[in-house]
DNA sequence: ATATTATGAACGAACGATCATTCGAAACTA
DNA sequence: TAGTTTCGAATGATCGTTCGTTCATAATAT
């Protein structure tokens, strides 16, 4: 068995492969990206796509999936970090705001993407395990008594909605300033519409 | 000059690809739906299709404006019969509410499709006419003291925010019940976000 | 009224381009 | 040397689009 070569760390063309996916993914979408193109923007031949993913759909699945990894790691730091469901929620659209900032790639091709349409087999968005995460923290809040009684769906759509909204207005280019700036705003909002 | 048939209506072919069209995009996508698809579906050929629109393309964006346009006309029914922000924004959302249930695929179309893919050219839907209309709605409802003086993309937001991610779960099959029977519920914690 | 011509809607086989995928050889590592 | 990774030209399938043709009807001529 022959090791990966030492002047590349193990992983490395996976990762440029994927990196460049995302962004072509994002930019043009997934049916606008021929496998040359992500070859090109990856600096590697088309043949080595095909060695480290079976195939273009591979590709999208693995990025997908790594993503939502990073999404449901970021909500169990937020879970251990925060007790109430008020502090906990009001976490995630922080940091749903700051990773539109950061990684606006990562966030656009998360929330925005058809996935259904290339990813055959995947969960629509909104039953992911991040979107369930975020449930529960409501479910837990109206079990606290901090949320008033009501549709468990109802009430995260209304707490998450606008921030969401937002985000994709954001992503669209329709809003100018950063979304933390408008934090405290989206929150008292988001808090007021289903508080107890 | 020789006219159309007399035993089809004139513009009916354009109507039944336009269908065919709405139907395929929804249920396979764009780009996963070929010409000679939508010919089959729309029971015409793949020639009468480019007969009656320049390209592919040309049907997406016939079938896209025509939504947008029955989509404004609403709006400007909601306007004119109702007086008040709070009046408008809830008729608003009722509608929008009724019409996936009506219309599931107009709505999956004009919400949901990432019509930048296969439309370059045309603006984000949240920077439509129909969205503009609806940040109106919100911005005279401050003027008016109903709603509390902030941002408009932010009050929009949140103020529409959770119907219409109620309504992409609609959409996505999360949500069992017609979204109708939740509209008291959705209305009172919209209006709760942003009122004064 | 009847015959003839003109018009453009409808058709679908055929075309050219593009795409995802394969594969045999070269390059590199251990 | 043996095993693995990289390469990119070649392949076969699919797609959007074209175009020569047919045909029903309207307009015109007789």
């Amino acid at each position: 068995m022959a090791r990966p070569p030492a002047n590349v760390a193990p992983g490395q063309i996976r990762e440029q492969i994927i990196v460049a996916a995302l962004h072509l993914f994002t930019q043009r979408g997934y049916f606008n990206t021929s496998v040359p193109d992500m070859a090109r923007t990856a600096q590697v031949s088309v043949g080595s796509i095909y060695h480290h993913f079976k195939d273009k759909e591979d590709v999208a699945r693995a990025l997908y999936l790594s993503l939502m990894e990073g999404m449901q790691s970021e909500l169990a730091h937020i879970a251990a970090n925060h007790a109430t469901a008020a502090g906990r929620c009001r976490a995630v659209i922080a940091m749903l705001f700051e990773l539109t900032e950061s990684s606006r790639e990562a966030m656009d091709f998360m929330l925005y993407a058809k996935h259904r349409e290339f990813l055959p087999g995947e969960r629509p968005v909104c039953s992911s395990q991040p979107f369930e995460t975020m449930r529960d923290f409501v479910q837990q809040g109206m079990d606290r008594g901090e949320i008033r009684r009501m549709d468990v769906m109802v009430a995260s759509a209304s707490l998450f909605g606008g921030a969401l909204r937002l985000i994709t207005a954001r992503l669209d280019g329709v809003l100018a300033e950063p979304l933390p700036d408008q934090l405290e705003l989206v929150w008292e909002c988001a808090w007021r519409s289903i508080a107890a």
